[in-house]
Order: C-alpha cells, then sequence, then structure tokens
DNA sequence: CCAATCTCAGAAGTACTGAAATGG
DNA sequence: CCCATTTCAGTATTTCTGAGATTG
C-alpha cells in the first residue's frame, strides 16, 4: 500500500516492531495498546494496498472515486476536504485518472476558477471493481475474528474516534 | 509521532480521511475496518509521538532504551535486530543518544567490528521517564474504554496480529 | 483589495539500498 | 575467501508548504 489515508501513517515501517531471532521485542513494547494499533493498521494497509496494486490502484485512487460516486461532482478543492488528500498532490492523481478515462476534468462554467470533476461510466466500473479489491483485503485482514468479534473491533475503534473529535481529515 | 515501529505506519496523513465540511467522508469508508484502523492509530501515533516530543525525544530513543534495559547491552546489530530500527538510521540515533549521556557506545573488546552500547544511569533514568509519558498517552488514547474494553482491544487486535505470523520485524 | 482555486516546485521526514572500510 | 558489523552516501516515497497566476 501506499497511502491513501492522509493522517494515517501509510507504511511506514515500526521501530517498536522487533524479530524474535536473538531477542525478542522489549517487553513493555509487547502489549503496549498504541503499538499494537500501530502494527495492525500497517498490516491492514499493506493488505488494502497489496489488493489495489493488483489493479494498479492506490488508496487514492479508491478514495476520490468512491467521493465522486458518494457526493457527486466537484472542484478539486471540494475533492480535497471530502478525502483529506492535499490540494497539491491532487493535481497529480486527477492527472493519472483522468488519462485512464475514470474522471473527467471540465472548467466550471459558473465559476471558472474550478474544474468539475466527473465520474465516468468507466470510473464507476473501476470503483465497483475496487469496492470487491477492498472487501476482499478487509475478508482476510478479519479472518480470525467472528462476526461478534468484527463489530465489537469496529465498536471499540469507532468510540476511540468520536471520543477525540470524530474523525476529522487531520486524523 | 515519528516512527517508532519500523513496520509500523508511523503517522502518515490518510487520504480517506475526510472533513465533515461540506460533504462529509465517503459512506463507503466510514465503517471500513482498514480505514477505522489507520485513523485510530494515526491518532495514538500522535499522541504517543506529542508525549514524547514535550521529553525532546522519539519512538526511536524510547525503544533502544527499551531494548537495552529489556536485553542488557548489545552491539548496534542487535539493537537493530530487537527494534526493527534500520542499522543505518541507527547511527544517528544512536550518536544522538551517547552524545546526550543516555547510552554508551564502547568498542567489543571480544569481537573488534562490534560496538557495544551500554545504558547509562541516566539513561535508565530517561526510560522511566519516558515510561510514564507512554502511560500517559495509552490512558490518554484508552479514556473512553473502561477495563473490561481496553482488554477486548488488545485481545482483538493481538488475535489478528498472531493470526498473521505474529508481530514480527517487518510487521 | 482580499479570498479562493489550480498548479508547480520544493522542503521535510521517513524507510530503504548499496557500497566502502574494518575485522573474524 | 566469505561473512558480519559499522558507517556514509544516496534513492524512493509521501506528506506538507509556498508562491504564482487566474478568477470572484
Amino acid at each position: 500500500m501506499r497511502c491513501m489515508h492522509p493522517a494515517e501513517p501509510a507504511a511506514a515501517p515500526d521501530p517498536m516492531a522487533a524479530t524474535d531471532d536473538a531477542t525478542a521485542t522489549p517487553a513493555r513494547l509487547r502489549t503496549l495498546p498504541s503499538r499494537l494499533l500501530g502494527l495492525t493498521a500497517a498490516h491492514a494497509d499493506r493488505l488494502v494496498g497489496g489488493r489495489l496494486a493488483e489493479a494498479d490502484a492506490r488508496k487514492w485512487h479508491y478514495a476520490v472515486l468512491a467521493a465522486l460516486d458518494d457526493g457527486g461532482p466537484a472542484s478539486q478543492a471540494e475533492i480535497s476536504r471530502r478525502t483529506g488528500v492535499y490540494r497539491s498532490d491532487l493535481v497529480a492523481v486527477i492527472n493519472e485518472m483522468s488519462g485512464r478515462g475514470l474522471i473527467e476534468r471540465a472548467p466550471d462554467p459558473g465559476d471558472r476558477r474550478r474544474n468539475v470533476i466527473t465520474l465516468t461510466p468507466a470510473g464507476r466500473e473501476r470503483l465497483r471493481h475496487l469496492d470487491a479489491l477492498l472487501a476482499q483485503a478487509q475478508e482476510e485482514l478479519l479472518a480470525p475474528l467472528d462476526a461478534t468479534e468484527r463489530a465489537q473491533l469496529t465498536a471499540l475503534l469507532t468510540k476511540l474516534l468520536v471520543h477525540h473529535g470524530g474523525p476529522r481529515h487531520g486524523a
């Protein structure tokens, strides 16, 4: 995986993780919640990134497609707000995706500062495909958990997120 | 935070995270487990990184101190194996920490290729301090959960990790 | 005159690679 | 001759900043 989430730690190695070769991971770190979270998130990130890579896509691509399908056509600034991708970096993403015919970039007649980005039929189909890949990744990730445990995990994580200001762009 | 875990996604922003301004986060992403994990991990990373920053420390510093306190004096290569920090990057970390008197770097009499890194009393005290800061961060992170829920979260995350090859250096 | 949008060019922080130098 | 360790120099990736040009 590359870097779909702006406030999310893409997939960087973690110094707190250690091999179990000669000497194992320091005991203090073994059950540290923040470390477990980081490790698990990294793992999930690899899973998701790997699936998307099969289709030559990145998190950003999916995020943009999802934002357009969900909220309708929008300016680049608006997409940036929806997805958390920086406006600067959105340019390249949109260039690539429009080059593949997944989206269309047209000047806004009403406000000539803006480009209106629209999802094409090919983009919608692409989104469905990526949705399927994403679902596979989630299944792979959650494989060791049963339905009850999955619900618990979602509930716990959501509780942590909403408590600290909810899932806003920066976090 | 910076980057304590080698295979853990430090603290990169997440494109899948979105503001709730005009249009909210795409519905598909709202409860996507991998996204919840990434968001929560990023949040935890900020908390931990923030606390450590108070003491002008980074994850790496803590990881090295913990590894030394836990496994005793070691060569740099050994510390790299314990912590997951790359040998190349360890050099700078060790330089800085030895400059602050937290550790000592001495040539190994038995094997002159190696440096033996030893924790100094100041380093041990430093570690205790960082331990306290880390504990604060965990408490802050888990504040919305009661004891039972915290245990559940730890259990669930551990289950996910051990299932996929356990917490090894790369993940 | 100020705000917003799009764009590019580059800084900053991180992970990772490769090779040289030393020694076992 | 080959392996291990320390170190440096450099690559790759990604987030984020700043400024310029255009338009409201």
